[in-house]
RNA sequence: GCGCGGAUGGUGGAAUUGGUAGACACGAGAGACUUAAAAUCUCUUGCCGUAAAAGGCGUGCGGGUUCGAUUCCCGCUCUGCGCACCA
C-alpha cells in the first residue's frame, strides 16, 4: 500500500502544473468569464506569512471550484513593490531597492508555488517596472488635464523620521503609520488627486456592492456626507460676514455665540485692541500644537474671546465670537455657531466660559398630533433614600403602579411650586428634603376626550427626595383614586414597559423616562454628587423660535433655510468630511510624478510618448530633510526642456504615493504586457468587474482608490462598469497559539513553510486553514488542530488506496452508498457556493467518516463513482492529493476541467424519515414514518406513541400542528 | 461618544427560511493491535441526576411574541473592530 507522503506528491505535481499553461487564461474565451484574485503584496523581506497562505488559500479555492463548474478563470498576481522598506534598506546598505524587490519578489514566487496556487503567472505585473509605471504616471497625465490632478500649497503631516508628507488615512491617533513617530504639519506645495468630485458617487453605489457591511460602513463615514445649511453671520461694526456650517440650522435660535477655528482667516482680524494679544497667542498656539497633544487634552475645552460680535441673522441678537481648537479648519467652513441646549461640545464650551444657554428644542414623546393645545405641568417621582424605593401611585379603579404625580401649572406659578403643591395634594407630602429637576423638559402627546382636543403634555420632571414615613393625608379626590406605593425603580419601570407593550398609546415611554432619570439623579444623590443632565441633541419641537415655535426640528430645518436662502444670509449645502487624496511623496522609492515644471507655462505634463520618466539610478538614497526626495540632487535628471515651448525646465521630484499605483493594478491584469495603451477596452469589457476580490486589510484607503480610479476610468469611456469589484471578501487574521497577533517581535509567527516541511504538505495546511473557522473571522493557529486535519487527508488517501487493491467482491448497499455521496455533493457545493469552507470540509470529513462504516462490508465496483466525486470535491481544499487519487482512479484527464458532480435531490430522499414530536414544546418522541405517510397518518402515529401518552395522558390536545417532514407538536 | 460586528460544551466552531442545540474537529477517557511506544482503528464525552433509565437544566443577562426562539421584538451587560471635538 501506497502511503501518504504529501513531500513526494506535492513537489511533483507543482512541477507539472508549472511546466504546462492549464492556468494561462484565454481573453474573450466563450465560457462565462471569472476574475477572483488577493490583494497583492508587499514583497517584503521577511517573506509570505501564514496571512498570505490563508487568503490564497481562499482564493485558489474558489478559482479551482469555478475551474470545475466550467469558468474561464483568472487568477492574477502581481507585486506591490514601490514602498519604504526596500528604500530604507537602500539607505542603510547602499543596495539599489530594485535589486532588493527582485530578491523578495522571487521569493514570494516560490513560496505561492509551493502551496499550489493556480496562478496565471502569464499576467504577473510589477508595480516598480517601468513598463507598468509608465501607466500609472499615463492615469497621472489623463487625472490632470480632467482637471482632477491639482497642486496646492497646504499644510501637511509631516512625518520627520521618514521624511515625508503623509496622507490623512496613514496618520493614525497623530502618529505615522509606518514607524508610529508623532507626526508634525508643515505647509509646502503638494499633489492631490480631487477625489471629493466623486464623493457623491462613491458614496451612492455603495449600497448596490456586495461587500461586507462592515466596509461599506466603513467607507460611507469615511466620505462622511452631512446635509446642512451654511448660514452668513453679520460682525458688528465690521462689513466682512462669518459663515458657519451647521447640520441643524433649526437650532439657529439657540446660537448664543460663534466659534472659529485657530485657522480661521478672520481669526485674528476680528480680535479687539483689548484682546489682541491674548488672541494671537492662542492662535499661535493652537497652530503649533500636534494633533497628539491636541488629543492628549481631552475634552477640556479652550479658547478665546476676539472681543467682537455676530448679529445672529433671525432674531438680531448678539453673539461673541470666539476662537477655540475644538473647532476644526478644515471642515465646512472652520466656523460654528454654538447651540449649547443642544450640542455637548459647545455645552461643554459654554459651561467654561459662562456663555448663555437657550434651549429651542423640545423631545417629543408619542407622534406629534396636528392642532395640539399646550398644556404645561411637572412631574414628580417621590424617592426615599433610606430604603432606596421609588414612590408611584397605584390606581384603584384598574389596579396598576403605572402613575405618576402630575399635574398643571396654576396661574402664576413656577414648576417647582406646581411640583410641591402636587406632591402634597396627589401623594400627602408637604417636607420635602430637597426637589431635584431633572433636566430637559418633554412633549408628550395625547387626545383628551373630555375635551375634545389633542394635547400637547410640555412637562419638567422632578425628583423629590422625600421620607416615606412622613406621608400626610391625601386630598379627597386622590385619596380615593390612588394610593401611594413605594418599590424598585425597576417594579415600576416594567409596570411601564407592560403597558408600552400592549397599549398603542406610544406616548408612553415619556414616562419611562423619568423613571430612568429619576433612578440616575437618585443614585447621584445617594453618592453625594450633584446630578448632571444630559443635554438634548436630537430631534424634537421648537421653542423660544419665533414663528417657528411648536415646528418639528425637521420641518423647521427647511423652514429656516428657506427663510434665510430669501434673505440671502444663507443656504442649503452638503459637507463632506474626506478630504482630497494627497499624492506627493518627498521619497525616491516611487513612481515619479510626471510634471515638468517651466518658468513660462507652469507645470507641465509629461506627454504620453516620453512616458515613462524612469527613476534615475542613484549612489544615495537617504532624504535630507529638506523637504525633497533624492532625486532632488539629480540634476542631470532633474533638468530638462519644457514639453511645450522648449525653454529650460526643472522635473517634478516627488514621487506618487503607492496606493497610486495599486489603484488600477486590477485593469492591468486584463492586459499585461500591451505597450501601446494602459490596457485594451476591449479587454477590460471581457474580464471587468473582478468577480471575487479577497483581502484582510483596507478597509478605506485602497479600497476606495480602487473605485475612485474605476470612477473615473468608467467617466473616460476606458471600462464598462463604474465598480471595479464586484464582490469584496473581508477575511480576519489568523493569530498566534495564544490568541494574539502573531509578530515577528514575539517570536510567535508561524512559518508556513516550516509546517509543509514538517511532513504536513501544502494540502494539510490549506485545508486547516480554511477549517479553523469562517473566513470572516479572526482564528487562532492550532499546532493540534492542523495534525487532526493531516488525519482526514490520510483516512482519505487510505479508503483509495484499499479500494484500489482490493478485489472489489464486498457486499454493498449501493442505495446507501449513493445516497450518502449526493448529500455529500449538494452540501459541499452549497457551502463553497457561500464561502463556508469550514462546513464543507466537516461535511467531507463526515463523508468519509461514514464511508469507513460502509467498508466494513468490503468494496465492490460501485465504490469507483463515488470515489470520484469525492476528489473532485477535495479539489478545492486539497489539490496535490486530488490529482493524484485521480489519476490513481484510472484518469490520464486534468481534473482541474472535470466538470464538477451534481447531484440528484431524488437520489438522496429515503424511503423512510424521522418525526420528531414535541408535547408543549418538549421533545418527547423521534417516529420513523414511511415518506409517502399522510398527515393525517403522522398526526395519529404521534399521538397513539406510547412515550408521548404519558405526557398528554387524558388531557385532551388542544392543537395538533404537523410541519410536513419534520415535526408534530401538540399542545395540551 | 458614534457606527458595525460578536457572545453557544474544557477548546475552535455547527445549526442556510423560527422546527431534534452542540455537526465536524481538538482535547480528555476507555478499548483493539503491539513485547512496548508511536501510528492506526473502534467506542464514550454539554451539565445535574441514575446501577441503567426516566426526568430536569442548558445558546451572555432580564422580559416579550409563538404550539415551538441560538434564530424575531424590547431593555441591559460584556467584548472585538472602525471612526473619533466632522458642528
Amino acid at each position: 500500500m501506497r502511503r501518504y507522503n504529501p513531500t513526494e506528491i506535492e513537489p511533483k505535481w507543482q512541477q507539472i502544473w508549472a511546466d504546462d499553461t492549464r492556468y494561462q487564461s484565454k481573453d474573450f474565451d466563450a465560457r462565462p468569464k471569472y476574475y477572483v484574485t488577493g490583494m497583492f503584496p508587499y514583497p517584503s523581506g521577511a517573506g509570505m506569512h501564514i496571512g498570505h497562505f490563508f487568503e490564497h488559500s481562499i482564493v485558489d479555492a474558489v478559482a479551482r471550484f469555478r475551474r470545475a463548474l466550467g469558468h474561464n478563470v483568472v487568477y492574477p498576481m502581481g507585486w506591490d513593490s514601490f514602498g519604504l522598506p526596500a528604500e530604507n534598506y537602500a539607505i542603510k546598505t547602499g543596495t539599489a531597492p530594485a535589486v532588493v524587490t527582485k530578491q523578495n519578489i522571487a521569493n514570494f514566487k516560490n513560496q505561492l508555488t509551493r502551496v499550489g496556487a493556480s496562478i496565471d503567472w502569464s499576467r504577473e505585473i510589477n508595480t516598480t517596472d517601468p513598463e507598468y509605471y509608465k501607466w500609472t504616471q499615463w492615469v497621472f497625465t489623463q487625472m490632470f488635464e480632467r482637471g482632477l490632478a491639482y497642486q496646492k500649497e497646504s499644510l501637511q503631516w509631516w512625518c520627520p523620521v521618514d521624511k515625508t508628507v503623509l496622507a490623512n488615512e496613514q496618520v493614525e491617533a497623530g502618529r505615522c503609520w509606518r514607524c508610529g513617530t508623532e507626526v508634525e504639519k508643515k505647509s509646502m506645495k503638494q499633489w492631490f488627486f480631487k477625489i471629493t468630485e466623486y464623493a457623491d458617487e462613491l458614496l451612492e453605489e455603495i449600497p448596490n456592492l456586495n461587500w461586507p457591511e462592515k466596509i461599506k460602513t466603513a467607507q460611507a463615514n469615511w466620505i462622511g456626507r452631512s446635509q446642512g445649511a451654511e448660514i452668513d453671520f453679520a460682525i458688528d461694526g465690521s462689513d466682512d460676514t462669518i459663515t458657519v456650517f451647521s447640520t441643524r440650522p433649526d437650532t439657529l435660535f439657540g446660537a448664543s455665540f460663534l466659534v472659529l477655528a485657530p485657522e480661521h482667516p478672520l481669526a485674528r482680524k476680528l480680535a479687539t485692541d483689548e484682546m489682541r494679544e491674548s488672541v494671537h497667542s492662542y492662535i499661535d498656539e493652537a497652530v503649533k500644537k500636534s494633533e497628539i497633544e491636541r488629543q492628549s487634552e481631552g475634552k477640556e475645552k479652550t479658547g478665546v474671546w476676539t472681543g467682537s460680535y455676530a448679529i445672529n441673522p433671525v432674531n438680531s441678537e448678539q453673539a461673541p465670537i470666539w476662537v477655540a481648537d475644538y473647532v476644526l479648519g478644515g471642515y465646512g467652513t472652520g466656523a460654528v455657531m454654538g447651540v449649547p441646549a443642544h450640542d455637548e461640545r459647545d455645552f461643554a464650551f459654554a459651561q467654561k466660559f459662562e456663555l448663555p444657554v437657550v434651549r429651542v428644542v423640545v423631545q417629543d414623546f408619542g407622534s406629534i398630533l396636528p392642532d395640539s393645545v399646550n398644556v404645561t405641568g411637572p412631574v414628580v417621582i417621590g424617592y426615599d433614600p433610606n430604603t432606596k424605593e421609588f414612590m408611584s401611585l397605584r390606581n384603584k379603579n384598574v389596579n396598576d403602579r403605572r402613575w405618576l404625580v402630575a399635574g398643571g401649572l396654576n396661574e402664576g406659578e413656577s414648576y417647582e411650586e406646581a411640583a410641591r403643591r402636587e406632591l402634597k395634594e396627589e401623594a400627602g407630602f408637604s417636607d420635602i428634603v430637597k426637589l431635584i429637576s431633572l433636566g430637559e423638559p418633554t412633549n408628550s402627546y395625547y387626545y383628551n376626550s373630555n375635551k375634545n382636543s389633542n394635547r400637547r403634555s410640555h412637562s419638567f420632571t422632578f425628583l423629590a427626595i422625600l421620607d416615606k414615613d412622613l406621608q400626610g393625608e391625601q386630598q379627597q379626590e386622590s385619596n380615593e383614586n390612588y394610593e401611594v406605593v413605594w418599590g424598585s425603580s425597576a417594579d415600576i419601570e416594567e409596570d411601564f414597559i407592560k403597558e408600552k407593550n400592549t397599549s398603542t398609546e406610544d406616548g408612553i415611554s415619556h414616562w419611562i423616562e423619568a423613571i430612568q432619570r429619576a433612578r440616575q439623579a437618585a443614585e447621584a444623590y445617594d453618592a453625594n454628587e450633584t446630578y448632571k443632565p444630559n443635554i438634548y441633541s436630537g430631534e424634537g419641537s421648537l421653542i423660544n423660535s419665533g414663528v417657528f415655535d411648536g415646528m418639528s426640528s425637521s420641518e423647521a430645518r427647511e423652514e429656516i433655510v428657506a427663510w434665510l436662502e430669501q434673505q440671502a444670509v444663507g443656504r442649503s449645502k452638503v459637507t463632506y468630511k474626506m478630504r482630497d487624496w494627497l499624492i506627493s511623496r518627498q521619497r525616491y522609492w516611487g513612481a515619479p510624478i510626471p510634471v515638468i515644471h517651466c518658468d513660462e507655462h507652469g507645470a507641465v505634463p509629461v506627454p504620453t510618448q516620453d512616458l515613462p520618466v524612469v527613476l534615475p539610478e542613484i549612489e544615495d538614497y537617504a532624504p535630507k530633510g529638506d523637504g525633497k526626495s533624492a532625486l532632488a540632487r539629480q540634476t542631470d535628471w532633474v533638468n530638462t526642456t519644457c514639453p511645450t515651448c522648449g525653454k529650460p525646465a526643472q522635473r517634478e521630484t516627488d514621487t506618487m504615493d503607492g496606493y497610486a499605483c495599486s489603484s488600477w493594478y486590477l485593469l492591468r491584469y486584463t492586459d499585461p504586457h500591451n505597450d501601446e495603451q494602459a490596457w485594451d477596452p476591449k479587454k477590460a469589457d471581457y474580464w471587468s468587474p473582478v468577480d471575487m476580490y479577497v483581502g484582510g486589510d483596507h478597509a478605506v484607503a485602497h479600497l476606495l482608490y480602487v473605485r475612485f480610479w474605476n470612477h473615473v476610468f468608467y467617466d473616460l469611456g476606458l471600462v464598462p462598469v463604474k465598480e471595479p469589484v464586484k464582490q469584496l471578501v473581508y477575511h480576519g487574521l489568523i493569530q498566534a497559539e495564544d490568541g494574539t497577533k502573531m509578530s515577528k517581535s514575539k517570536g510567535n509567527v508561524v512559518d508556513p513553510l516550516e509546517v509543509i516541511d514538517a511532513g504536513y504538505g501544502a494540502d494539510a495546511l490549506r485545508t486547516f486553514e480554511l477549517f479553523l473557522g469562517p473566513i470572516n473571522e479572526n482564528s487562532s493557529w492550532s499546532s493540534k488542530g492542523i495534525a487532526g486535519v493531516y488525519r482526514f487527508l490520510n483516512r482519505l488517501w487510505t479508503l483509495v488506496q484499499e479500494y484500489d487493491e482490493s478485489d472489489k467482491s464486498g457486499v454493498i448497499d449501493a442505495k446507501k452508498l449513493e445516497s450518502l455521496t449526493h448529500q455529500t455533493i449538494k452540501k459541499v457545493t452549497g457551502d463553497v457556493n457561500r464561502l463556508s469552507f469550514n462546513t464543507a470540509i466537516a461535511g467531507l470529513m463526515e463523508h468519509v467518516n461514514e464511508l469507513y462504516k460502509l467498508k466494513t462490508n468490503g468494496f465492490t465496483p460501485e465504490w469507483q463513482v463515488p470515489l470520484e466525486a469525492l476528489v473532485q470535491l477535495v479539489q478545492p481544499f486539497a489539490p496535490h492529493m486530488a490529482a493524484e487519487l485521480w489519476q490513481q482512479l484510472g484518469h490520464d484527464t486534468q481534473l482541474d476541467f472535470v466538470e464538477w458532480p451534481t447531484w440528484d435531490d431524488a437520489k438522496i430522499a429515503s424511503d423512510a424519515m424521522t418525526i420528531i414530536v414535541q408535547v408543549n414544546g418538549k421533545l418527547r418522541a423521534k417516529l420513523e414514518v414511511a415518506s409517502d405517510a399522510s398527515d393525517d397518518d403522522i398526526k395519529q402515529a404521534a399521538l397513539a406513541d406510547a412515550h408521548v401518552q404519558q405526557f398528554v395522558g387524558d388531557k385532551k390536545p388542544t392543537k395538533v400542528i404537523y410541519v410536513p417532514g419534520r415535526l408534530v407538536s401538540i399542545v395540551v
